[in-house]
RNA sequence: GCGGAAGUAGCUCAAUUGGUAGAGCGAUAGCCUUCCAAGCUAUAGGUUGCGGGUUCGAUCCUCGUCUUCCGCUCCA
């Protein structure tokens, strides 16, 4: 891996080759920034789904889950504000390629006419934009900028692209007959379905604040360019915690969940030297804080994980668009309130990558007689998608039937896999580059005192152990 | 989305200045019975990304398209 890139390249082949993520539809060409989960991959996946389920609604007794539809109501997202922010009509001018929002692009037209003193072209400019804007009327926002003569900044020219929406959520229609009302969208993200169970799940589960509602589940942006292989998909999961706090303590919350998510981090084992925080300079119209925490990919320091001030915006505007009280009643301080909210936000997707980028190392084992290496998956006990291969030393003698014993008592407990196939070398070579933790094998000793030799990935140590042990060590790794 | 480059077996690559493709690794089956991949034998696997055009004939030339990579742009 002579370079960064190289390693980030050698890792989503390594993927593909064994069996860790495809690109979607591969046999048609593929989808675009659309991957699927093969046979190890989603082992990874859940495992690493699992564990931050068990972080949020297990560890934390104030923590509960919940499974939010995909499909929501569509004043959903025009409370969230997405409707009204996540799609803009724009335009390219051809020159300069730059991009812009045709409403900014005329509006600073017109703040240019209005320092020339023509104020009345700048109101008729103004108002035929609204009209147009409101009819969707895009060839008319074009024939608007041209007939202005509006010029790009950068190049100085008028040869502009046709006018088009991005529109960052998809839609679809909800029952058979096509009919605008009926338009729905996929959830672009997560988090809304928990605000809009906000009262579901205080009541029903007796819940006092402060209590959190965390979710795992899908979400879906038409993102303009995505690429960096599973960093940004159209298609993504994310793993979500909404912790409901009393207004005015909102800023010791952030700071606790900023050091308790840090934690979780390093908990998989990663370096802290690999993350950093990064401050969000400019808010999002909802934060009064906001943070990521960046991990650093062989591509550089990514966001993984946000971790928002939300204030009180998301019920706040539920309220609102629902006429329903979106209050709780605090029974300490005989008040009721919207109460404010830290969100945590952790891209699954880009965890497994993370998880990868981690654990993919190409070892040199090269001897003076030999060259020799491997490329090992190190991956934690818990996270790893097979925990324990059971590897008879021949096919012959008994031994596989010994194997077999072994792979019955295990296998209820954790992910086994059994291989007789080739040298016992290749076959732990072969685990390396899944990234299985452990390896035992049965050779003719085994006959004699039910001993079996157990070899660690990450060492490449090897001891001899009983087999009534096994299911022990393992057990105790995959804990940690 | 724009510009540039690329696409041949699961992977890494070769080949024909236009005459319809080979190797190594890998895979499968067998031999060997071996505690850290690369011993032996056999087998499978490719309408050369896809679709049109030129041509007697296209993997090669040409156009379109899809996908990927790099840069720009975008990412409430």
């Amino acid at each position: 891996m002579a370079t960064d890139n190289n390693k980030f390249q050698a890792i989503i082949s390594h993927c593909k080759e064994y069996g860790f993520i495809f690109q979607s539809s591969e046999i048609y060409d593929g989808l675009s920034a659309v991957y699927d989960y093969g046979q190890n991959g989603s082992e990874l996946k859940r495992n690493i789904r699992d564990y931050w389920w068990r972080s949020m609604t297990q560890f934390h007794e104030n923590i509960v889950g919940i499974d939010a539809a995909i499909f929501m109501h569509p004043t959903t997202w025009k409370a969230s504000g997405h409707v009204d922010n996540f799609s803009d009509p724009m335009i390219d001018n051809k020159d300069s390629k730059k991009r812009y929002r045709v409403d900014h692009l005329i509006e600073a037209h017109a703040e240019k006419l209005a320092l020339e003193g023509k104020k009345e072209q700048e109101a008729a400019l103004l108002q035929s934009m609204d009209n147009l804007i409101a009819k969707d009327d895009f060839d008319g926002l074009k024939k608007l900028i041209e007939d202005n003569n509006i010029k790009c900044s950068i190049s100085g020219t008028a040869n502009w692209t046709d006018v088009r929406q991005f529109n960052l959520m998809f839609s679809t229609q909800l029952g058979s007959v096509s009919d605008e009302a009926n338009e729905i969208y996929l959830r672009p993200e997560t988090a809304q379905g928990i605000f809009v169970n906000f009262l579901n799940v205080q009541k029903t589960g007796r819940m006092k604040i402060p209590f959190g509602i965390a979710q795992v589940g899908k979400a879906f942006r038409n993102e303009i360019v995505a690429r960096q292989f599973i960093f940004r998909m159209r298609e993504f999961e994310q793993m979500e915690m909404q912790f409901f706090v009393r207004p005015g303590t909102q800023k010791e919350w952030y700071e606790y969940w900023k050091a308790e998510r840090m934690k979780w981090h390093h908990s998989l084992g990663i370096s802290p030297d690999k993350y950093r925080f990064h401050d969000h300079v400019k808010l999002a119209f909802y934060a009064d804080a906001a943070c990521d925490i960046e991990y650093d990919f062989p591509i550089g320091f990514k966001e993984v994980e946000g971790i928002h001030s939300r204030t009180d915006h998301d019920l706040s505007r539920h309220q609102e668009y629902s006429k329903k009280k979106m209050q709780y009643f605090d029974t300490e301080i005989n008040q009721n309130y919207i109460p404010y909210v830290i969100e945590t936000s952790i891209g699954l997707d880009r965890t497994v990558l993370m998880v990868l980028s981690e654990a993919y190392v190409e070892e040199d084992l090269s001897t003076e007689d030999k060259k020799d290496s491997r490329v090992v998956l190190k991956f934690p006990a818990k996270l790893a998608p097979i925990k324990l291969a059971v590897l008879p030393l021949t096919k012959k003698d008994g031994l596989p039937e010994i194997a077999r014993e072994i792979m019955d008592g295990c296998k209820k407990s954790f992910r086994c896999f059994y291989e007789e196939k080739d040298t016992i070398g290749k076959r732990y070579r072969r685990m390396d580059a899944l990234g299985t933790p452990f390896c035992v094998t049965v050779d003719h000793q085994t006959k004699e005192d039910n001993t079996v030799t157990i070899r660690y990935r990450d060492s490449m140590q090897q001891e001899r152990i009983p087999i009534a042990e096994i299911s022990r060590i393992i057990n105790e790794a995959i804990d940690q």
